[in-house]
DNA sequence: TCAAAAGTGTTCCGAATACACCCATGC
DNA sequence: GCATGGGTGTATTCGGAACACTTTTGA
């Protein structure tokens, strides 16, 4: 198994009788986006094998001295160029046949990135990335599948109860661009008014004082996410709920 | 590090120059309980170095031919002797330092059982057994206090959200046996009139034609959880919340 | 007949819903 | 002035909280 273009990953499980089982761990990373309305994900054209040519997660082995969520932000960054951005881990799989080649465990971690800001770098080991909308995905190598799905799951639950949908968003957004993210995620509709209301009252919204430029009807105000002020809220028992 | 009483785990990460790097990978367990109106989790004091006689969360290393979930059931199972348990993986914890002797990563895993019904099992691992209050627990080995304090959390949330409680209890429950138990785990008081109205209007739980005996008031009829219409109004749409 | 818990009914209040309406801007 | 989305106000409904009350059993 390739690890990077002049490295092995060659982990063993030393049996009672010398013999050696070959072992790995690596993070596979789901990449969310938000574009036109519709919550994509980013996925890579793999250039080796197995499953070449195939789409995937993007993801990779962790080294030794790596710690697990380190491993998931440096998969993050050589794609995206991003750092410090939202990451959480949601699953570890762990089937011993879940990998073609080797038993290799992995742990599944999932980001959300405003995606309109730039542009997927390939690398050595992905021929291409691509947005995919997450309900028209190609057929995926490994069972990346199967954790692609338990990673929407996870979003849309963790979405429910915490703030976290902000992130997919610029940091600066009018009403009406949350309450059309939130409706894409949850797949439901709101009712203007009462979004609106519910969402400001709970204060963690910070107005601005600007306007979006150069629409054809009455411009709307700008807000920011008040991370501080939600964690405040937060610790005072506070929970986010829509 | 020892492996039960005659083989030993080394998993090695082969470096570029034929070095290896010693590597495992493991299972720890939550085994959460429920007695005297009390949230209880299961300890074990460990016989082996490093930590020894410290308490600690019951894990086990991975075998190279067992599924992860499969080695958190046979942990289970090992120390007491019960199958079939909910059981529900939680998070992965890999930080490079978080055994001493080696690069451990391992996965949580927390299960739910009615603690009256057996006693758990001292093993070759384990000198003792105990059952522990979650708010008075003792200092733990490694980085088990992070992951039990996670298992909490998770399972705080998961119980509000699914009917997860249910597996603390015996098979046959009151109303107000289930009313404690959530007022121990979600840690506040319902009002007993509109606990048993939200429950019993849910359609969640299966009326038996049996009461309580033996008791020196009225008693009180005794309930089963339904977990196929459960899973039948899950389809249609219904959520827990409670 | 009394204690203790089982079990029910009713009122009240606030939050969510539905919906109607006015406002600002570009063309 | 009209199309488009921004933004606000209000009546109605529904579910949860609070609380009072009746019932059944053993001692």
């Amino acid at each position: 198994m390739m690890k990077g273009p002049n490295s092995y990953y060659i982990s063993k499980y030393k049996l009672p009788l010398d013999e050696y089982f070959t072992f790995g761990l690596s993070v596979d990373c789901v990449i969310f986006g938000y574009q036109e309305g519709e919550i994509k994900v980013l996925l890579v054209q793999r250039s080796l094998e197995p499953f070449k040519d195939q789409w995937a997660l993007i993801g990779d082995l962790v080294e030794p001295d790596q710690n697990l969520c380190d491993a998931a932000n440096n998969v993050l960054e050589r794609l995206t160029g991003l750092k410090n951005i939202y990451m959480k881990q949601f699953f570890a799989f762990g089937n011993v046949d879940r990998h073609p080649l080797d038993r290799v465990v992995t742990v599944g971690y999932f980001s959300l990135v405003n995606s309109l800001n730039y542009n997927p770098i390939a690398s050595s080991w992905a021929k291409s990335a691509k947005w995919f909308n997450i309900n028209d995905l190609p057929e995926l190598a490994f069972d990346h599948c199967t954790i692609l799905q338990k990673g929407i799951e996870t979003l849309k639950n963790e979405v429910r109860h915490k703030p976290t949908g902000f992130e997919l968003l610029p940091l600066k957004f009018t009403l009406l661009e949350l309450q059309l993210l939130y409706e894409a995620l949850l797949g439901c509709k709101f009712d203007k008014s009462n979004f609106r209301k519910k969402i400001l009252e709970m204060n963690i919204l910070k107005p601005l004082n600007e306007t979006k430029e150069n629409v054809s009807h009455r411009p709307a105000k700008l807000f920011k996410y008040d991370v501080e002020r939600y964690k405040k809220l937060e610790e005072e028992g506070f929970s986010f709920q829509l």
